[in-house]
DNA sequence: TTACTTTGTGTCACAATTACACTTTGCTAA
DNA sequence: TTAGCAAAGTGTAATTGTGACACAAAGTAA
C-alpha cells in the first residue's frame, strides 16, 4: 500500500452509522444535519462520511461517527453495504455532494454500522459538516437524505430480528434499570405491548439479569427495584444466542 | 456518471459469493479455484471478482457467479462486506492477484452474498480465471485464498440463524421431496441430529409443506410420500419470521 | 416366503405460554 | 392525618409445545 494513500480519502466508499438510544419511554435514532447551498432546509442524514485508502472499515465508522457527533467508544455491528448506482440521485443529495465532495458523481458503497447506546450516556455534539446532531424518535423518521431512510429501516428490522435470539439492552439502559423501563425497551423496538408479569418471568429465567438492594427515590407511586445486568451470563447468551425463547 | 465508467472495474470493490448446495446428505459450498503462476498448486476461493463501477452491487454478483460457474438465475441474499486492509496480505494471494490485477496492492472491499441451491439442479462450469468450480463438503472446506474462510464461516452461521427464525430449503431442495431428505437438510445445517417424529410433527403444523399423491418407485423398502413447498404460506413465514419456533 | 431396509406413526411427562386482577408501597394534597 | 393516587409487584389455571421413546407397515430382493 502506497504510503500516500493512507491519508486519502477513497471517493468511493463510505461508512454511515445508525446508533440507537433508548430514553426510557421512545427509541430513537441519532441524526445528523447537513447545510444545503443557498437554502435554509437541513439535509438529515445519519451520521456517514467517506473512508480513507489505508483504514478499515470498523476503524473509519468510529472515526466518522466521532468526528460528525463526537461519540466515541461503543460497540459497531455491521449492517452491511448499500452500494445501487442511484443511491445518491436525488436532486436535494447533489446539491450536497456537490458543494462537499472533490467526485460528487461517483457511485459510493456504503457500509452501515449499527449500535444500540444509553442515550442518557451521550449528548452528541455536531462538528465538521454536521450542523447539528440529535436524536429523533423512530417513530417520526421520515424524510433522510440519500438512501438513509432504506439503511435505518434495515436496521430497526435486524433490531427486531435479533431481540428474538439475542437478550439486548446492556448498552441501552443505564446501568441500573427497573424492570419497568427493560420492558418499555422491549415494546419500543417490537412495536407491540408485552405482558408485565409474563415479560417479567422469562427476564428473571434468563438469569441475565439480578435485582438490586436498591430502589427509586422520591416518585410518587411504590418505588421500583432496580437491576443491573450479569455481564458473564448476557455475553454467554449472546454468544450462543437461545434456541428458543421469544418475546 | 460519465460513459466510460460504464465498462471499467472499479479496482477497490468486489463481489464474493457463497453458495450452498444439498445433496441429499451432505451440505456443499461451491468453490473455483484459481491457477497460481509457476505452481502446481491451485488458489481454492469462492467465486468472485472486481464489480463494475456503473454497475448495481447484487447485479455484479449474478454476472461474476455466472462469469466464473455459468451458475445463473438464483436468489442472493447479502451476507455483508468484508473490507480489513490486510484482507489480501497473504503471500499466495499476492501471487494470484499480480498475475490478474492493474493494482494489486489496492485494498479492495468485498461485498459477500450467499444463496441456498438445489445442487442437482446447478452443475457448475469453470470459465474465465476459474479453472475448476466445484461442490465440496462443509466438513471439508479447510484453507481458502483470501479472507474467504472467514466469509464462508460467517455465511455457514447466518444460516445456522436463519434457520430458527425463518424456514429454508425453498430452494435448496427439488420441487418434490421426502421429510426424510427435509430432516437430513436440517440436520446438515445444524450439525446435529433431530428426532424425526418431532420434526415431522414441527414442520406440518408449520403448514409450509404439503403432501403430494405420489410416493418414490423402485427403492427396496417402503416408499416414502413426496411434499412440495406451499409457497404461499411459505413466503409468509420468510417474511414474517416464527415468533418461537426452533429445531 | 423370508429377510431386509426405510417409512411413518402415538403417547406421556414435562416445560413454556398466555391471559388475567388485585394488593402493596410510598408520596401528595386536602 | 388521612384519603387518594400511581405505578410496582405478584400467582394461577388452561392451553400449547417439547423431547424422549419403539414398533408396525410397505415394498424389494434373494
Amino acid at each position: 500500500m502506497n504510503k500516500k494513500l493512507r491519508h486519502q480519502l477513497n471517493p468511493s466508499l463510505s461508512a454511515d452509522c445508525v446508533i440507537f438510544g433508548f430514553d426510557g419511554n421512545d427509541l430513537k435514532v441519532l441524526l445528523i444535519e447537513r447545510s444545503l447551498e443557498f437554502q435554509e432546509k437541513m439535509l438529515s442524514t445519519l451520521p456517514g462520511d467517506l473512508i480513507y485508502e489505508h483504514e478499515d472499515l470498523e476503524v473509519a465508522a468510529h472515526r466518522i461517527l466521532n468526528e460528525l457527533t463526537g461519540i466515541q467508544n461503543i460497540f459497531l455491528e455491521q449492517l452491511g453495504a448499500f452500494g445501487n448506482i442511484d443511491r445518491l440521485d436525488k436532486e436535494s443529495d447533489k446539491k450536497w455532494l456537490h458543494s462537499i465532495r472533490t467526485e460528487p458523481e461517483k457511485r459510493v458503497v456504503t457500509v452501515a454500522f449499527y449500535s444500540l447506546v444509553n442515550i442518557h450516556a451521550y449528548s452528541p455534539q455536531p462538528s465538521s459538516f454536521a450542523k447539528a446532531a440529535k436524536w429523533v424518535s423512530v417513530k417520526e423518521v421520515e424524510e433522510l437524505g440519500f438512501d438513509h431512510l432504506k439503511i435505518f429501516q434495515s436496521a430497526l428490522n435486524k433490531l427486531k430480528l435479533i431481540l428474538k435470539i439475542q437478550p439486548i439492552g446492556f448498552n441501552l439502559l443505564p446501568e441500573k434499570f427497573t424492570l419497568t423501563e427493560l420492558n418499555k425497551l422491549y415494546e419500543a423496538i417490537l412495536c407491540k405491548p408485552l405482558d408485565k408479569r409474563n415479560f417479567r418471568r422469562k427476564m428473571l429465567k434468563l438469569k441475565i439479569i439480578e435485582p438490586l438492594q436498591e430502589k427509586q427515590q422520591g416518585v410518587a407511586h411504590k418505588p421500583s427495584r432496580y437491576f443491573q445486568f450479569n455481564e458473564t451470563t448476557y455475553n454467554q447468551l449472546v454468544n450462543d444466542g437461545f434456541d428458543n425463547y421469544g418475546f
